[in-house]
DNA sequence: GCTCTTTTTGCATACGCATGCAAAAATTTT
DNA sequence: AAAATTTTTGCATGCGTATGCAAAAAGAGC
């Protein structure tokens, strides 16, 4: 078994040879000719590697297991499952002696096995439906971050409208502790009949009064509000909205409180149109909005990923200069709205935050194992920058 | 059993009274007074559900096994088993029965005991250190599509430089049945240890000639070479090179190639500063290179996401106009780069077909369990748009 | 030294499922 | 109708680990 590695090993090592440079001129020369290869020779020649049941001089080698730690280590099963289980009665002698056969052998827990027997598989579902509105990444990066160091992994499920079942009986079949389900426009009936199992379901950035699911949100109705106080006092008259998804509480609560903002100040919305949260969408929202006359000179564009479509075609298409002649803000503070190409005023739902009640509510109800309905919402905090004209006094 | 399901459910309906509506209405209202509100009280009561040893009445509630539904079905537990699993031998009768009592008590497989048995988890590890540069969510998202939809599942792993080691060692122990690296700048003794295992790894978007792992890439030499005949042609005499990270195998091909290519129409590089393939790095390194007289009249960013920052300082804080004053060439076209406060010429590394590979050679690997180096490379297309000077020809 | 307490250890079992094997049933052939 | 063949079924076992239990070992106290 060792011997077979270190063959192994050494095939690697011949015929990898060769620095890196002399490798990498020899693909430049390579390819002076030939400009296109698809998938090109390897510029090393392969490299194989026979596994499985050669039987050639009796046992396969396969992952060594607690049992064979065991042995070598002469000692019982038992002692090797404890060495490597926090907080279980070994002696520092013993353990010792697991380590080292442990080490010796390169073992390594099965995950799969240890959650089998104990029920806890240490995985937490991820439902995205999307992630090109750079703010699901951040999320789901930042998510993963926290969950690993909680000693957690990350499963992720991409969903599609209409597929969503099937997914959701893929979740269940692997045992996952608990569920994130990040997207504005899952079903929400998904959410039940995770939460019939048993298993925490925590809705990001969607909330649903009638489900059973844990949920976590910006305070996007507060945000809404403060978009629309902020056009007003800009001193903009007619104020337009481009909603997102129409069935989701993002846009439900960002237009509501928008709308009430305006209605504090006496004024109500000049224009609507559905964005559907997708660039197209609000690409063609923004066509329709702005073709006609008497068009709007501030528009709410319901999340980021929208609004950078809108701004594109009111610069590019409609000649509209921003904010000079048409203020635009937008929900979520990604990234890009930061860059200047786009400068966007816009409301801050810091992921982190949104993040850290996630985890939070996750983890109390998987350890408690109880499942309480939890709603967290986190501040909303406007950030203001070029694209959107500013209130004289501020 | 059925009882207590009962009693949950109506417990969450009787919370979640109230239409959609007017819930809002009441949010908003309650809103009014007091603007902000962290870990804000949820709209509705909360709901507890109480799950496990409350031991009252005999058993505790948990997932049904393939044994309860052998009972129910009056078969053996092999039926249940082989009804479940695809190409075995059981009779349309006795599969109709077991399928029966399977919906009845809501059973699904456990995909972790299915795997423990089978050796096949159907997992793949994801491993990513960042999600910023837009290119690798969308590289997951299509991954994770593609691999569900042959009965896999990404197991996503963040990796942050320094701690790799542990993340390798948990993405064995959960039995992965295969590896993608996926980030210019993971280590590749990492990508070694993986293979030692004898699970098949793919190095997206990386190429290490020393390393038995398989790898994905575009021709990035091409890549290069096409960039630079492109701004060459276009009459630009003083043509600089932003790198990203130095030691990944993307920014030596994409630098060599566009060397080689300056080469070829008897130029060399103007300038060149290193930016680290992240959007501060590639700010510096453009102050760096434009601040001196006798600036670049063309610059190629070894990324997008770098180029989006370069043009950001160009544009903002050094007054330069693009394309008039510099050309800026990026590499990727990520879905930024086609935006039009951008509108990068830059490279197309078809991310479509760097997935359908690299799903490919990992589950022809996995299937034939043979594990055997190859490498992918997908061509590389230039992309014109309008961030650079054109050659007048064309 | 001996008894009493605490810690350590190994045994045996269970987690939920897949699968080889042989018996049983169903089907085909003679 | 009996024999030969094919299909279906159940039994038993094992995957790799965690854990209750009782036996063994190690300390503590006298």
């Amino acid at each position: 078994m060792k011997v077979d590695l270190q063959i192994v090993r050494r095939e690697f090592c011949d015929t990898g040879i060769g620095n890196w440079g002399q490798t990498l001129a020899e693909r430049v020369r390579a390819r002076e000719r030939e400009p296109f290869r698809n998938e090109g020779t390897p510029t090393a020649p392969p490299v194989d590697v026979r596994l499985e049941n050669s039987d050639i001089g009796g046992m396969n080698k396969s992952a060594p297991t607690s049992g064979d730690v065991a042995k070598l280590a002469k000692v019982s099963q038992s002692a090797v499952s404890r060495t490597f289980t926090p907080g279980a009665s070994v002696s520092a002698e013993t353990r010792e002696k697991v380590l080292k056969a442990a080490r010796e052998l390169g073992y390594r827990p099965n995950a799969l096995a240890r959650a089998m027997i104990s029920g806890r598989s240490r995985l937490i579902a991820m439902m995205v439906a999307y992630l090109d509105n750079q703010f699901y990444p951040i999320v789901l990066e930042k998510l993963s971050r926290a969950l690993q160091d909680q000693g957690y992994q990350v499963l992720l499920f991409m969903t599609e409208t209409g597929k969503q079942d099937r997914v959701v009986q893929r979740i269940l079949e692997y045992q996952v502790e608990g569920v994130v389900m990040a997207s504005a426009t899952l079903s929400s009936t998904l959410a039940r009949e995770c939460a019939k199992t048993g298993i925490p379901v925590v809705l990001f950035n969607r909330y649903v009064p009638s489900s059973p699911a844990s949920s976590v949100t910006s305070d996007n109705i507060e945000g809404g509000r403060l978009l629309a106080r902020f056009l007003v006092e800009g001193g903009h008259e007619r104020i337009a909205f481009i909603a997102g998804a129409e069935d989701s509480s993002t846009n439900r609560d960002r237009e509501a409180g928008f709308f009430k903002g305006l209605a504090e100040h006496g004024m109500t919305v000049w224009a609507r149109a559905v964005g559907g949260y997708n660039f197209e969408g609000a690409a063609a929202a923004a066509r329709e909005l702005f073709s006609r006359k008497d068009r709007p000179d501030a528009v709410f564009v319901a999340n980021d990923h929208m609004a950078f479509s809108v701004m594109d075609v009111l610069r590019g298409e409609l000649d509209l200069r921003i904010p000079e002649d048409v203020s635009v803000v937008g929900y979520d503070d990604v990234p890009e709205a930061a860059w200047k190409g786009y400068d966007l005023t816009t409301i801050s739902q810091s992921s982190q935050n949104m993040i850290e009640a996630t985890v939070s509510i996750l983890l109390e109800q998987i350890e408690k194992r109880v499942v309480k309905k939890r709603a967290a919402v986190v501040p909303s905090e406007l950030i203001v920058r070029s694209s959107a004209r500013k209130p004289k006094n501020s």
